[in-house]
DNA sequence: GTCTATAGGCAGATAGAC
DNA sequence: GTCTATCTGCCTATAGAC
């Protein structure tokens, strides 16, 4: 009972993830929702309304993720992890994350798709922000300055991780997701207070 | 005096960069060195060969780079800065690290550049490894476990970090530079001894 | 909403002249 | 080594029937 249009993002969603925004074609889409390349335009006039309306469903969704992490989680450490696990989640999905490809894309990508991946990163931070300020006021992290910057430095370092992995990943799943892990095992490390 | 591959490799590198692989065409090519399309071919039959190639004398580029970096350093900080410095230039220059861009693009790559990828990634690592473990037996840094575990931290945070700067390149070239910086000035004192 | 048909352009690639 | 010419195929996109 899910819309065409809904269901359209969700395999637009997968492609972009495994191969970019700019290597999946309306006839990709087509294939796999066993209708024409032609009946797509009837959703999304142009490719770029596509990749709008694709980069904003992402945001809310992983902002909707994000509040059930806070509703869910016991503490600021556990919230921490909560968003480092939809990181392995993806991985385990041959699924980078959205924002990282398109980032790569950049130079590419239609203008409002270029500002709708900003605001998703800017949302991530903002989340993390307070995140990072709820647990060194509880006493579970410890860092320096101000909570925006070091939001900058976990975000930097999870998509940094995934990166990396990917192309691992191709040929070795299971090494790359548990290089994944570690790296960001070590990164909490360094977030403990002493 | 450069021969006409060696000046189509470098025009490849600065379009692979700044678009990406599969975001260029041989006439991209073509038209920046005033030939025509079918004249590459003669040079690289298939755009995979041009590909392997690419990636190939990059690492090797990167290799030499480094060394110089080793021989002119006074210290393993210094060379760690020095590695650093070469993102960060990279982002002046409009350019992502080659081998950020291939990574994302891994999927749609044809095997022999993904391996080349891989093996570039690898360099990377021993070579940090390197100068992780002379840093801590010299004192100037402080992490536990092993070296090779903080060399995939280090590179995963120095890419994350130019990844996430470049959507906000576009648009903001100096505040997505500084973010950089900040970034990698925060991981830096992370690693300095207490 | 989805179809068929088609336009117009660009991609990688090849043959053969010079 | 580079050219012209050309092939084949895929791309986004549109018009108009159902």
């Amino acid at each position: 009972m899910t819309s065409t249009s809904e269901r359209l993002l969700d395999a637009a969603q997968a492609l972009a993830q495994q191969r970019g925004f700019n290597a999946f074609s309306f006839r990709d889409l087509a294939n796999r929702l066993g209708i024409t390349n032609a009946g797509i335009h009837y959703h999304f006039p142009k490719k770029a309304d596509l990749g709008r309306a694709l980069i904003a469903r992402y945001r809310r969704n992983v902002a909707e993720a994000l509040t059930e992490v806070d509703r869910t989680a016991g503490s600021a450490t556990d919230r921490l992890k909560g968003f480092i696990a939809s990181y392995a989640d993806g991985l385990r999905k041959e699924r980078l994350c959205l924002g990282v490809m398109l980032a790569s894309e950049t130079v590419t990508l239609p203008d409002e798709v270029q500002s709708e991946v900003r605001s998703f990163f800017a949302a991530l931070e903002d989340w993390l922000t307070r995140v990072l300020e709820d647990g060194r006021t509880a006493g579970e992290f410890h860092f320096e300055g101000a909570a925006e910057d070091e939001a900058a430095l976990v975000l930097s370092t999870v998509e940094g991780a995934m990166l990396s992995a990917w192309p691992l990943r191709s040929v070795k799943p299971v090494q790359a997701l548990a290089r994944f892990e570690t790296v960001m095992q070590r990164f909490l490390n360094g977030l403990a207070p002493s």
